[in-house]
DNA sequence: ATTTTTTATATCGCACACGATTTATTGTTA
DNA sequence: TAACAATAAATCGTGTGCGATATAAAAAAT
């Protein structure tokens, strides 16, 4: 009975069902959208800043480009992002919006932050809390990226 | 541009990343024991308490059956876990732990915490910030599950 | 006691993640 | 400039997660 090895002890058990629990609480709100969890991250990068190659979103995301491929050409498949490859670099695929994958940046933002929010309203956790949330997990991701 | 839908505000982009950090930075050093992350949980649980039924184990670590089961066959496969119909509930498949999965429990503590403890030593969140994250991170788990 | 409902697992299909390898293109160097 | 090294994507294989469905056994209801 090492108690380092108890379940309860372990914070990186809780971040791992704190995200699952989170990424299952956006799934209906973002099925209404027709996308999933990290198709909705790709998007928010997106809408950030359009016309970006594979690596560029990969980065961003802090994601392998072997992940974000096949993401991408899922994306391309329902048709909200297009992929050319780039001009002065050949090697490069271009990834841009098209008109249906933009118009989900509305159609979000009149759904996501209100869903979220009734779903968060009873958490003891409030949005005052988020931003000393945001910094620890910002110093574990510091840390832990390459 | 709308605040809400930017990455950079995001609460769950960071847990959905901090989450597959640690999970990577665990990765490595349960290779060497012969396991995944998924994996190592379902013997935390049962080096906890030997011999639960599937559901137990699922309960415990918020997950489905769906995800557990195909878990535990390739655990079995692996010779680290042995399954058995329930005696009382012919329902039931009884999980235990052999030799091998209990020798892991040693190997683990002589190299997990120590392993991990070096990859956080730069971290600026201390171990005595750990409870206060922990804390904030039941509360969101607390909230969502059902 | 027979029918109905619930429960415990298992199965199936799809979408990630990610290590490892491959291919095409660009950059660098001898 | 020809050979070599680095880079951008894509492909492949394995292991999760999870919604949906199936199956068998137990529990509840008629």
């Amino acid at each position: 009975m090492y108690a380092e090895l108890q379940l309860d002890n372990q914070i990186c058990f809780r971040l791992y069902t704190a995200a699952r629990l989170v990424m299952q609480a956006y799934t209906p709100l973002l099925t209404a959208l027709g996308i999933t969890y990290p198709q909705y991250l790709v998007l928010m990068v997106l809408w950030e800043k359009d016309n970006q190659p594979v690596n560029d979103i990969a980065h961003r995301l802090l994601l392998e480009t072997n992940t974000v491929t096949p993401l991408l050409q899922r994306m391309e498949k329902l048709g909200i992002v297009r992929r050319k490859k780039g001009e002065q670099d050949k090697r490069q695929q271009i990834v841009s919006l098209t008109e249906k994958g933009k118009a989900i940046e509305e159609q979000a933002y009149n759904s996501i932050p209100r869903g979220m929010g009734e779903q968060f309203s009873a958490c003891p956790l409030k949005p005052e809390d988020y931003p000393r949330l945001a910094q620890e997990l910002d110093s574990i991701i510091g840390t832990l990226k390459k």
